[in-house]
RNA sequence: GCGCCCGUAGCUCAGCUGGAUAGAGCGCAGCCCUCCGGAGGCUGAGGUCAGAGGUUCGAAUCCUCUCGGGCGCGCCA
């Protein structure tokens, strides 16, 4: 409906231009909103308020000739000119409840576009270290990536998730020490934990478990282990120094086989946990992509090739840099470390051209907002490896602030203290979860009250849609009860008997979806569609609460019935497409 | 100090990329069918859109400055 007046306005301008009444040097920018107020129309234009100036006219007597320039169509039953030159069009209610016939023909695939149709999208998102579990904070970028993924698809795209795997680096080491010296414990031995090692509960229980399997097999005497070490923090050393000595005896003392099946188990017990966690939170990777594969394999060393042949390589206090700062970073950055040792950017820089070589025309990256200092040199390693940067979007997360009630809660994987997203999907289940993290604008800070999330009531706004998807059901089942069967043909003989203003109301916003959904997808931003969902559930609640459906008037009552189904699916479709399920009684 | 994000009702947040009288939820004060599910609906109180300038027919939205909050500025990942 919106294409058509545009495309009305668009003959207009024509017409005009063909009288001289508009220079043949303008272009319109033809923009058709849906109006907020019913008294304004169904659609409206600012047209000739914008072109006002260009042509040099008063935007009222502009739009007085746009008016009497616009072609005649069967749908457009009125149209005015209002305010300072506005252009309302008012739609005839026949046009208007075709939408109702085209959800019903259209089912599932009601809203679907094809927007991105041939353009291969990638979408990187959560990719947290792989030394502990998810926590509340892992939940907004997992809710937000995977909905802004399916969202593209939705609208076309060939969608690929992907988890970036960090398991190489000091962290993954660290782990792995931490495993090792909670194993000698488990072996009866009293050891000094080290300030800096990984303290939660899951490093305890990876270590017990190879205990069991394996006994005393990776044990070692521990004057060895703990002798000769710098001081630990609290004793007045420096805990970073203090925790590298004890990877280096780790390693030393296992000898390279061993620290490697040690550190294997490690990763694969947290990777594995992750795994599930997120496919339970309704998350579905295509690839999970290992950082150690780009080492192992030479991607590291090719891409460092191609920025030195490209002449953005150089040599300086024995590391080797890359001169990103031409490229509009602040300042240059290492790739290799005097040790010899490659950086995590290096890596980086890596996977990004292995990106590119696998032809997506979009990347897009999800990242936790305090990665936002990193952007410039990525997006300057695009360009030295010969990419065109709008390829690539960082879709920066801002953190959610947990509270539990009033209380603020800290949290930090070091020391073990968080609160696992497990747990929470456990407390409130996934459906709330996912939909109280999609709720806010991804910029947007966000407080999460825990107390409030996970208090299974009335607060929980997901219930508020879910219940208008139940009623709806509630209704169907009723008719049954009641004798009465439902006729869908004579139901949409007689849509022109939804007259009342709510209904009115329900087919303009059923009409909206499509629309909803391309914006809140081409947008990134998913929480456009909540909304909606919210505002869909409200119109049908307030419906509900004003009529009755079912009726003795058999005309009105499927009339009626066809309504509420069209309402039934665009909630199904929409919350089915957030990943929330539909109960069809709660 | 520099950079990024943010500041809208008592609280948590929308506001369709510059449009018409700034909207929801929670909380507060009332009210609603012996009738399809009251996890609902309706009415009301509550706003200097942080502040000051600017851009124009028109600004919560764009620009500049100030104030306030969050985050980032490693040969860590």
């Amino acid at each position: 409906m919106k294409q058509k007046i545009e495309e009305l306005i668009r003959q207009a301008v024509q017409t005009l231009k063909a009288q001289g009444v508009l220079g043949p040097e303008i272009i319109p920018n033809i923009a058709v909103e849906r109006t907020r107020d019913a008294q304004h129309g169904d659609f409206a234009s600012n047209l000739a308020l914008a072109l006002a100036k260009q042509a040099k006219a008063n935007p009222r007597q502009l739009a007085e000739k746009i008016i009497s320039a616009l072609p005649w169509h069967e749908a457009v039953y009125k149209v005015e000119l209002a305010g300072p030159g506005f252009i309302n069009f008012f739609i005839n209610s026949d046009s208007q409840h075709q939408i109702i016939r085209q959800i019903h023909n259209e089912g599932r695939e009601f809203g679907l576009s094809k927007a991105g149709a041939g353009q291969k999208v990638q979408v990187e998102f959560v990719s947290a270290n792989p030394t502990g579990p998810l926590h509340v904070g892992h939940g907004r970028g997992a809710a937000y990536g995977s909905a802004v993924a399916d969202l593209l698809q939705a609208v076309g795209f060939e969608v690929q998730r992907e988890y970036y795997v960090n398991d190489a680096g000091r962290q993954m080491d660290i782990l792995a020490a931490s495993i090792w010296l909670r194993y000698l414990e488990e072996c009866r031995e009293i050891v000094h934990f080290p300030s800096n090692g990984y303290r939660g509960d899951y490093v305890r229980e990876i270590a017990r478990d190879i205990h069991k399997k394996t006994g005393n097999e990776y044990r070692r005497p521990l004057e060895v282990v703990l002798g000769d070490l710098p001081p630990d923090e609290p004793q007045g050393g420096d805990k970073e120094i203090y925790i590298d000595a004890i990877v280096e005896r780790t390693k030393a003392l296992l000898g390279p086989l061993l620290y490697r099946d040690f550190f294997q188990v490690g990763l694969d017990t947290i990777l594995e946990d992750i795994r599930i966690d997120l496919k339970e939170f309704g998350v579905d990777y295509q690839e999970w992509f290992s950082e150690r594969r780009l080492m192992d394999d030479g991607s590291v060393e090719r891409a460092l090739e191609r920025l030195r042949a490209g002449g953005h390589l150089y040599e300086q206090d024995g590391a080797t840099w890359f001169a990103s700062s031409r490229l509009g970073d602040e300042k240059d950055r290492v790739v290799v470390r005097e040790n010899g040792q490659s950086t995590y950017f290096a890596s980086d820089i890596a996977y990004h051209m292995n990106k590119l070589d696998r032809g997506f025309d979009r990347i897009i990256n999800v990242w936790g907002a305090d990665h936002h200092g990193y952007i410039p040199r990525v997006r300057a390693a695009m360009q030295a490896l010969g990419a065109e940067e709008s390829r690539l979007n960082v879709l920066l997360v801002q953190f959610a602030t947990l509270y539990r009630g009033e209380e603020k809660v800290q949290m930090s994987t070091r020391s073990g203290e968080f609160v696992t997203l497990r747990q929470l999907r456990n407390e409130v289940g996934k459906d709330a979860a996912r939909f109280f993290y999609v709720l806010r604008r991804s910029e947007q800070h966000m407080d999460f009250d825990l107390k409030l999330a996970t208090s299974k009531s009335n607060e929980n706004p997901v219930f508020y849609v879910q219940y208008a998807y139940a009623r709806v059901c509630s209704v169907l089942r009723q008719l049954d009860e009641k004798g009465w069967e439902r006729n869908l043909l004579s139901g949409m003989e007689n849509l022109d008997l939804l007259t009342e203003e709510h209904e009115i109301n329900i087919v303009g916003t059923l009409a909206r979806y499509p629309e909803i959904l391309e914006r809140a997808a081409l947008q990134y931003e998913p929480h456009q569609l909540i909304h909606y969902l919210r505002e869909l559930a409200n119109d049908f609640h307030t419906y509900y609460n004003a009529h009755q459906f079912l009726v003795e008037d058999a005309r009105i009552r499927d009339a009626r019935l066809n309504l509420i189904g069209a309402v039934k699916q665009v909630l199904s479709n929409g919350l089915g497409l957030l990943n929330i399920s539909t109960p069809e009684s709660m």
